[in-house]
DNA sequence: CTGTGACCTTATTG
DNA sequence: ACAATAAGGTCAC
């Protein structure tokens, strides 16, 4: 069965998907080089998205969302949400500019990168896994909680496609040492522990308090959980929580910082905390009150998957990692 | 308060 | 080929 494409106006210069999807943020979006389209998941629904004359285009591959006959409206405003797009992102990249040459010079080929507003859980549990890691493997790693833990939301092509576990899922006793087996490391002890915590403070609850707090308490309080340190407390605050001003500081950042605006760093063998706070308030005076969008930018400059690449070889690796089986 | 090493596993590097 | 290294850190001294 074919499926419509419903379309969204917006302007191509100002949603650049490559960047944003495959840019760091959210690790369950996959790129198809023929059909020139992308699929993931959030929000208990499968998406696949495309992009032409000024339009986002998407099809709803399945979902668990209980049926209404505003379907349309729904989905429509799920991805307006998670794209920001009432963030007039021009604007922004002007004002970035006008204060740092830095940002203007590396912003030409990465416009149009947006700050995804994640799902906590999703993003809380991500960022676990990311630590002391790359990227390939963390992709493989949340698959795998997903398959293991999450819903299962549709097949398409035989494919399945599973949710984001529920926090209630990962506090389960025999987690941990499931995890280990499945190549999680010492990651599987902080899942597991983290999602007791977060369960036993109230769960979703917990996570709008930390929506309605001030930027550094929710960061310390997401620090009370185990596992979680000044950088996924950050990457939390920022991608999930919309504290915008959250700048996480993490090797790529502070080779950033140490390079191009705080050369005094240059030394230094760890990043203490007191250098975590002096690189995120010099990019807080520097950039203002979302100056964590505007690092994410930046970040995307320095990753190496995007550097003097075309959006080629961004296809390629995706097509590598997928025989991967 | 700062500095250092251990920690799981694996893709990439030389 | 094949070992060493680094990978979007955190915790415990």
């Amino acid at each position: 069965m074919s499926r419509m494409w419903n379309k969204i106006p917006f302007k191509s210069s100002e949603l650049q998907l490559t960047g944003t999807l495959n840019g760091g943020q959210s690790f369950r979006w996959n790129f198809d080089i023929t059909e020139k389209t992308w699929t993931g998941i959030f929000a208990k629904t499968v998406w696949k998205l495309q992009q032409e004359n000024n339009c986002l285009k998407y099809q709803v591959l399945g979902t668990l969302l209980e049926k209404s006959n505003k379907e349309t409206e729904i989905f429509e405003m799920l991805l307006k949400n998670y794209f920001r797009l009432d963030v007039d992102l021009g604007n922004y990249y002007k004002k970035w500019s006008e204060r740092d040459q830095f940002f203007k010079s590396a912003c030409v080929q990465f416009y149009g990168i947006r700050m995804l507003a994640q799902e906590p859980v999703e993003n809380l549990f991500s960022f676990i896994c990311s630590q002391n890691n790359h990227i390939s493997r963390i992709s493989t790693m949340i698959e795998k909680l997903c398959k293991h833990y999450g819903e299962k939301i549709c097949e398409v092509d035989s494919v399945p496609y599973y949710a984001f576990p529920d926090v209630e899922k990962l506090s389960q006793l025999e987690v941990e040492s499931h995890l280990r087996e499945l190549g999680f490391g010492y990651r599987a002890k902080f899942i597991k522990k983290s999602a007791n915590q977060i369960v036993q403070w109230g769960g979703k609850k917990w996570f709008g308090s930390l929506k309605d707090m001030k930027y550094t308490e929710a960061k310390a309080e997401l620090m009370k959980l185990c596992g979680i340190g000044p950088k996924v407390a950050d990457c939390i605050c920022l991608m999930s929580l919309n504290h915008l001003e959250a700048l996480p500081v993490d090797t790529h950042v502070y080779q950033i910082a140490a390079q191009n605006y705080l050369p005094h760093l240059k030394g230094k063998r760890s990043v203490t905390e007191k250098v975590y706070s002096e690189i995120g308030d010099h990019f807080r005076s520097l950039y203002g009150d979302m100056a964590g969008w505007a690092h994410t930018v930046l970040f995307c400059a320095d990753l190496k998957k995007f550097q003097q690449a075309d959006s080629i070889t961004v296809e390629q690796g995706n097509q590598r990692k997928k025989k991967k089986k």
